[in-house]
DNA sequence: CGTTCAGTTGATACACGTCAATAGTGGTGG
DNA sequence: CCACCACTATTGACGTGTATCAACTGAACG
């Protein structure tokens, strides 16, 4: 019923050195309240009335859904220039916590419809996301399926890197826990623990703390990952 | 940048004993040409061109992406009222196959594009169709990410029969093959054999052929796929 | 009546989960 | 500034679910 989810948050879908600012277009065209959230703070929760879309202009949301016994299933993780709350039913179907302090603009459902049926650039805008977003649910669909727990946490770095870094040769911050990521990458806490400090000790990333990384091997992470030849040739490195 | 995949063919994704005929609306707006599929023939190709946006009418496909180290992971098992191909982007990212004789009609990127601009009632069944689509893709995260091999077995089995059950005591159909529903679920084809056998030593399912089963203990199979006890009081048995 | 291919069943291996102990890290108060 | 606490992350030992490898069975077809 909506694309909250997964997708909202390409959860860091896209391939790395793509130029495009995530959602330029977008947000000068999107219109809406301009909302704060500290950590820990929910945007919505599953099963709130959907009262509007987000688009989130700095910080990191953690999105999610809890089964029945109790696991939960962290659908993305959205950062800047992402969707959020994106549904056409009335509820949402995901909750949205904070992660750190967040910015997000909010546009009321009514206005955000009469948007979409007006503006032809909004609606290519938006129908743009919507390609990410599924897209993103694909490929996480196909890491959880196929891939191994080594090539699930080195597909998770690449993503990270490729989403949130500067390009430089600074620190990638991580800014989930990594409970939050095991229930991402459908594994445990301790063995996403295990298989960084695998990476560590292999010397394809650099981990000083727990909470920020950054890539030494930047080819041998991504053939860890399971990643095509060609995206290597176009990075660094 | 298609939802193409995951969910066009929301993958046996509504709660099962929902009224709704699937794309009634959708199908009375869509106008393309008719065009038919023999098993295992191609509607298209990843990578390939879109030429435009699929609505199945008959018969049942696979749509699906391949991983580098040629791993196959089925993001949807589609069936008639169900949308493929549909991206905004130019090109497909996934494959779709029939399983057995299928029906769909075609309709051109550009008339999808202009009816989609001109027609309120569409671009509603449209983007309800998309949120279809990403809830079906959520629920197979959480499946993928959180359940078991039985419990998986057991939610497909749900799925496949609140779809394409006639509500009635027969059989319902397995049209695809033990490794296509095993890259559904990410499980090898022996463990969802051993899984059906053992769901069949229960007397939760009767599976007399390979083909077709039928559900002899509802609550028992809900229970076992981890579903809330409310979607069990809405069905019979 | 073979041949072929999909499915089933069995034996074994291994990746990851589980349980448990230890080590950091950040915050608060003396 | 140090002591203490709470919490998160790391590491280790062990168990188990599912993959892997392999043999067997059954159905479709010539």
């Amino acid at each position: 019923m909506s694309y909250t989810d997964a997708s909202s948050a390409p959860s860091l879908p896209q391939s790395p050195c793509v130029p495009d600012p995530r959602g330029s277009v977008l947000r000068s065209l999107f219109s809406g309240r301009s909302c704060h959230y500290r950590h820990k703070e929910h945007l919505f929760l599953e099963g709130d009335s959907c009262a509007g879309v987000f688009l989130i202009t700095s910080g990191r949301v953690i999105v999610y859904t809890v089964t029945l016994n109790g696991q939960r299933q962290v659908q993305s993780f959205a950062g800047p220039g992402d969707l959020l709350g994106l549904n056409f039913s009335g509820l949402h179907t995901t909750s949205a916590e904070a992660l750190g302090d967040v910015t997000a603009d909010m546009m009321p459902r009514c206005v955000f419809d009469r948007v979409l049926q007006t503006s032809d650039g909004f609606r290519k805008a938006i129908f743009e996301r919507i390609d990410q977003m599924m897209e993103a649910a694909r490929n996480q669909n196909t890491l959880l399926g196929c891939k191994g727990a080594l090539e699930k946490t080195a597909t998770f770095l690449m993503d990270l890197d490729a989403r949130f870094s500067n390009g430089g040769p600074s620190y990638v911050p991580i800014p989930m826990s990594r409970s939050d990521i095991a229930d991402f990458l459908g594994l445990t806490l301790e063995t996403v623990s295990r298989m960084l400090s695998r990476l560590k000790s292999q010397n394809v990333i650099d981990l000083p703390k727990a909470n920020c990384f950054r890539i030494l091997d930047r080819r041998g992470l991504y053939r860890i990952a399971g990643v095509e030849v060609e995206r290597i040739r176009k990075c660094p490195l």
